[in-house]
DNA sequence: ACCCAGGGTCATA
DNA sequence: TATGACCATGGG
């Protein structure tokens, strides 16, 4: 599994290049961004938090200052305003009562990850983007694009539980955080790929891959 | 005019 | 446990 996942990874990375992930500018800036984009256009998301930082200082205390219909008018172009609304303030008011991001770096990663799937609004994604983009921990993000890309090479069925696959992917990687962080940006650049059914283009480079089979006498 | 995008929660069976 | 409804904008 460990070799596959690495020829995956090298062929992604030859194919479209480090991705430098994520496009945000501090890690509160990563954590508004994860909740803005369930579900949602990369591009609407941006556009809320451009109307974000224009508007206010971005941090935990100035958005729980905004009232709902405020918050809501900055984020409408993201979606699910009213939604989302909610669920930055639930964040936010996690941050602050754990004392700030300062504080919570000093969590150890499993902790980090149960605190943050008890705020209504994170689930399992979202908390690891967090925890991999925002905190730098080793967790290996599974979305639906990581489903699509390793259910077409035949490796995973597609739909296991979240668990169940994060565990796959990080027992056959090794903990290494720029690995994880560069990994899942190829893999959500990878499905932007719009294959031309020409022979050759980039997508078809990644998904061509033959699955080897172990030889019998191979241990 | 349709379709879906870097999900998650809640109610129901 | 497992489906289904719901949330909502903007680009292709």
């Amino acid at each position: 599994m460990r070799r596959i996942l690495e020829t995956v990874y090298s062929r992604l990375l030859k194919a479209y290049g480090p991705q430098n992930w994520w496009p945000a500018e501090e890690p509160f800036e990563v954590m508004v961004g994860a909740v803005l984009t369930q579900n949602t256009a990369w591009l609407n998301v941006e556009k809320a938090i451009s109307n974000l930082k224009q508007m206010h200082e971005l941090d935990a205390a100035e958005l729980l200052d905004l009232g709902d219909d405020e918050l809501a008018e900055l984020i409408r172009p993201s979606g699910y305003f009213n939604v989302k609304t909610r669920r930055l303030k639930n964040l936010c008011q996690w941050i602050i009562e754990a004392g700030g991001l300062a504080a919570l770096s000093g969590t150890d990663t499993a902790t980090l990850r149960e605190s943050l799937l008890s705020i209504n609004g994170i689930g399992p994604e979202t908390a690891d983007d967090i925890l991999l983009y925002a905190f730098e921990r080793p967790v290996f993000v599974i979305d639906v694009y990581t489903r699509r890309l390793f259910s077409r090479l035949g490796l995973i069925r597609g739909d296991e539980d979240y668990e169940t696959l994060r565990h796959l992917f990080e027992s056959a990687l090794p903990d290494n955080v720029p690995l994880y962080n560069e990994y899942h940006a190829l893999i959500v650049r990878h499905a932007k790929e719009k294959c031309s059914q020409a022979r050759n283009c980039r997508h078809c480079q990644v998904e061509s891959i033959t699955v080897q089979h172990r030889p019998f006498n191979a241990g």
